[in-house]
DNA sequence: AACCAGGTTATGC
DNA sequence: GCATAACATGGT
């Protein structure tokens, strides 16, 4: 076993993290007291990491067999990316003190990061998924596509699952996705996301390199891929910052609650709101999302 | 027991 | 263009 280091910025809060991310996650990863082991893919290969806090670092653990320099630079480019770790947050919790009503995040969420996911895949499966419904419910619907159709690792002991590859979800019938509960709809529409990344017609690395513009019209072509999801998946995966899901209904429960807005209707009060927000929209964004979970026990 | 959840599409005026 | 039904199940 080896260890890397990664040193923790200032406004950082490893708890509120995971305890934000452990929401959403379903079986992905698997949560110790103070600590986090997930699997991924590294060109292919299943590579397993647990991260730890330790005093004024993140320490990654990857197997010895692991130990290439390679595989190592990318799984720490995956954590720091993960984890927003190289962002100075301080220039937002500025900004956000200037409005009384979500004022009271700076302390509250102090050092909650905007988790991304850098599996661009896994992100827009998981936009499908999760649209109209509930969360549980949405947790319930990867849970079981993960355990029925991601492989899985050992990590010490326990078994860490994969997101299941687009390869393996394009082959898929329809009525395989609607015996774990999908829709007929959205068994469809992952089926052809799947087809898409299995043959290579969308990547991240075609999405990377094409405008804003660009990425909403060739993503909103999948079927299935309205400008909702189109903007969560470059908001969660692409770091886009104009990838911005405003009319998401938890969004405005959250502006509605903050007096931010009067009625869902008030568009231009939401763009106002957002504009004052320049580059840092998608934290905005995801800290009123966060006030809908409550107060976090400590 | 309706009605809404971190929406999208198909259909009808 | 704009309104409405259908979709799946869970929470309130």
């Amino acid at each position: 076993m080896i260890t890397i280091p990664i040193q923790i910025p200032k406004h950082f809060s490893f708890g509120e993290n995971l305890w934000f991310l452990s929401r959403e996650d379903g079986d992905r990863s698997a949560y110790q007291a103070g600590s986090i082991s997930r699997a991924i893919r590294v060109d292919g290969e299943a590579v397993s990491f647990t991260l730890t806090e330790k005093g004024q670092y993140l320490q990654i653990e990857l197997m010895d067999e692991h130990n290439v320099p390679q595989v190592v630079s990318t799984v720490k480019a995956y954590i720091e990316d993960w984890f927003d770790i190289k962002r100075n947050i301080e220039p937002f919790y500025r900004l956000l003190e200037a409005h009384p009503g979500p004022s009271y995040m700076v302390t509250d969420f102090n050092g909650l990061r905007v988790m991304g996911n850098p599996d661009t895949f896994e992100t827009l499966v998981w936009s499908i998924t999760s649209q109209q419904i509930n969360m549980t419910f949405a947790i319930k619907l990867k849970r079981a596509l993960c355990e029925k159709y991601g492989e899985s690792v050992e990590h010490h002991g326990r078994q860490l699952p994969l997101f299941p590859l687009s390869k393996t979800l394009a082959e898929l019938e329809v009525k395989d996705l609607q015996e774990l509960q999908f829709s007929r709809q959205k068994a469809t529409y992952i089926i052809s996301a799947a087809t898409a990344f299995a043959d290579g017609t969308l990547s991240k690395e075609k999405l990377m390199v094409l405008s804003s513009q660009e990425r909403i019209d060739t993503l909103t072509a999948l079927k299935g891929v309205g400008i909702w999801t189109a903007n969560a998946v470059m908001m969660q995966s692409l770091n886009d910052p104009s990838g911005l899901p405003l009319g998401d209904t938890g969004l405005l429960k959250a502006l509605l609650q903050h007096g931010l807005i009067i009625d869902k209707k008030d568009t231009t009060g939401i763009t106002t709101l957002f504009r004052q927000f320049d580059g840092w929209q998608s934290y905005l964004f995801n800290y009123l999302w966060r006030s809908l979970s409550g107060p976090r026990d400590r």
